[in-house]
RNA sequence: CGGGGUGUGGCUCAGUCCGGUUAGAGUACCUGGUUUGGGACCAGGGGGUCGCAGGUUCGAAUCCUGCCACCCCGACCA
């Protein structure tokens, strides 16, 4: 009881707060905007960059690591770049303390200033390019396919645990390429390594599209992304893909000789997602009881709970449980056999549903004598009675199940929230009503799409890439236009 | 940075308007016992600079001034 966290229906985004902290995944820090990752929640993303880290492996990207400190002359050397993160970085002027003779404690020294000021890296484009234009000479040493996994700073005004945090973690992919056909081809491919991971590991349906010019990553030549939809009718971008074109080359002077002998620019590409991925997986699949885990990434798939009365109980059914457990282990299902008589059991079945686990076995004496061990899953809460016998095969078919069952779940949530409106008069009613993602025609202009996000709130999402030309007119100004594009309210 | 709200044991909050014994409750925690198929019960126990700093007063959680933090709503954003 005292572990409840409100409905989703009464409060969303309190429902989302609570959650978070009495699942154990994050808590707010003693710094303003910062967050503590806890074991379990930390656990979550260590899966999720276990997944990627291998996907990315398998498309030829290496790992390497970089500074968190940028020389702040850097940044200005890439004009759109600077711009549009200097509002949001932390700058290191000093390096060192001394003792405070008159208050007690330590202030700045001020006689350790630095000659260059450092900017926290709000993500590493410009100290990775000042290093590639050393490791590129020739169209040889092309592609270069790096990846990093790091944590970046955004000076947030406003922040909320995992999905906007003033210290965040992530990966930062980035590429150099011959030919500018290559760099796009990359681009695409690692927004499909995203929607891939995101639809079959986080069970979380996305729509591929580019950014338009407003939402375009700073230094950016074209900016793809997935969008997610969340409970409440709200978009989410789950991960970007940028194609930069030959701007950062140009800008960190990154050239190769050709197989002419003529000196080019490189052709870059940088990608990534972050711990906000988190974010949308609590908020895509969970409900008032607590986490939703898709089986994929749950860091416990099974939990064993044992019901007894006396140790002899116990013993007994600790050596059936065990043996589950191993047989279980043997296929690569993570189980853990709670056997803590510290707690009660209904206890614990309310800890791991808040906690999201998967499936759940219980064993009690009635189980013993019949034979049967109690099954339930936590996506749709049902329990049923399941031989011991069949019980591993069961489970395993079970955890595929539930994964395609909340797959499917927010598959339907997606389209019975996706619309197709004409008038403005529609889109301003359903936005009112429902949210959820709308699919209108615009006519291209940042204008319009700046007044729609002042007068609605609800912005362009993405150029959906799959959406077939459609001649129309748009919504706001009546101009003409080829497509529909994707507008929503967004996180 | 604007508008609103809240700061009281680990957590949720009452008490503040109208100043007055030793600051309360629920929950969590510790000890002992009974319990264990959906967040157990009984008994005992520990834990508080009432956000911080000043001020008014015989006396401040309560009144006054300043500051800080957090939450919600806006501007900024993955």
């Amino acid at each position: 009881m005292s572990k409840a966290i409100p409905s989703r229906s009464e409060d969303y985004s309190l429902w989302y707060n609570e959650l978070v902290k009495k699942a154990g995944l994050a808590e707010n820090s003693p710094v303003r905007g910062c967050m503590v990752i806890k074991p379990y929640g930390f656990a979550i993303w260590e899966k999720m960059q276990q997944t990627l880290d291998k996907m990315f492996k398998d498309t030829g990207h290496s790992n390497a690591y970089f500074p968190l400190f940028i020389p702040k002359s850097f940044f200005s050397r890439e004009a759109d770049h600077v711009e549009g993160f200097a509002k949001e970085c932390a700058v290191v002027t000093h390096y060192r303390l001394k003792n405070d003779e008159e208050n007690g404690g330590v202030v700045v020294d001020p006689d350790a200033k630095l000659e260059e000021e450092l900017i926290v890296r709000p993500t590493s484009e410009t100290v990775i390019w000042d290093s590639y234009k050393n490791w590129i000479q020739s169209y040889r040493d092309l592609p270069l396919l790096i990846n990093q996994w790091a944590n970046v700073v955004r000076w947030e005004m406003r922040t909320r645990l995992f999905l906007r945090t003033a210290e965040f973690l992530w990966q930062e992919g980035h590429t150099a390429h011959a030919t500018k056909n290559e760099a796009i081809e990359e681009t695409e491919q690692m927004l499909n390594v995203y929607a891939d991971f995101v639809e079959n590991f986080m069970a979380l349906p996305v729509t591929k599209g580019v950014k338009t010019a407003n939402e375009r990553f700073a230094g950016a030549v074209e900016t793809y992304c997935i969008e997610a939809m969340m409970q409440d009718g709200k978009a989410l971008q789950a991960g970007t893909s940028h194609f930069l074109g030959q701007n950062f080359a140009k800008a960190f002077d990154v050239k190769f000789a050709n197989k002419e002998g003529k000196e080019e620019f490189v052709w870059g590409t940088s990608w990534g997602v972050s711990t906000r991925l988190m974010g949308a997986l609590i908020m895509a699949h969970s409900d008032d009881d607590g986490l939703v885990l898709p089986p994929n990434l749950a860091p416990i798939q099974v939990v064993i709970v044992p019901i007894y009365r006396k140790d002899e109980e116990l013993a007994a059914i600790s050596e059936v449980a065990e043996k589950f457990a191993s047989e279980l282990r043997s296929k690569n299902i993570s189980v853990q056999f709670d056997k803590r008589d510290t707690h009660k059991p209904g206890w614990k079945f309310a800890e791991y549903e808040l906690k999201g686990v998967p499936v759940r076995i219980a064993i009690g004496p009635k189980d013993l004598q019949k034979g049967t061990v109690e099954i339930a899953r936590r996506d749709t809460k049902e329990k049923q009675f399941v031989q011991q016998s069949d019980t591993v095969g069961f489970v395993e078919k079970l955890l595929q199940e539930i994964q395609e069952n909340i797959h499917n779940k927010a598959k339907s949530f997606e389209q019975e929230n996706t619309h197709k409106v004409d008038t403005y008069e529609e889109f301003k009613e359903l936005l009112k009503k429902d949210g959820g993602f709308i699919y209108a025609h615009w006519d291209g202009t940042s204008e319009t799409e700046e007044k729609i996000k002042q007068e609605t709130k609800a912005t362009i999402r993405c150029i959906p890439l799959n959406s077939e030309k459609e001649e129309g007119t748009c919504i706001y100004s009546g101009k003409p236009s080829t497509q529909r594009v994707l507008f929503a309210k967004a996180y």
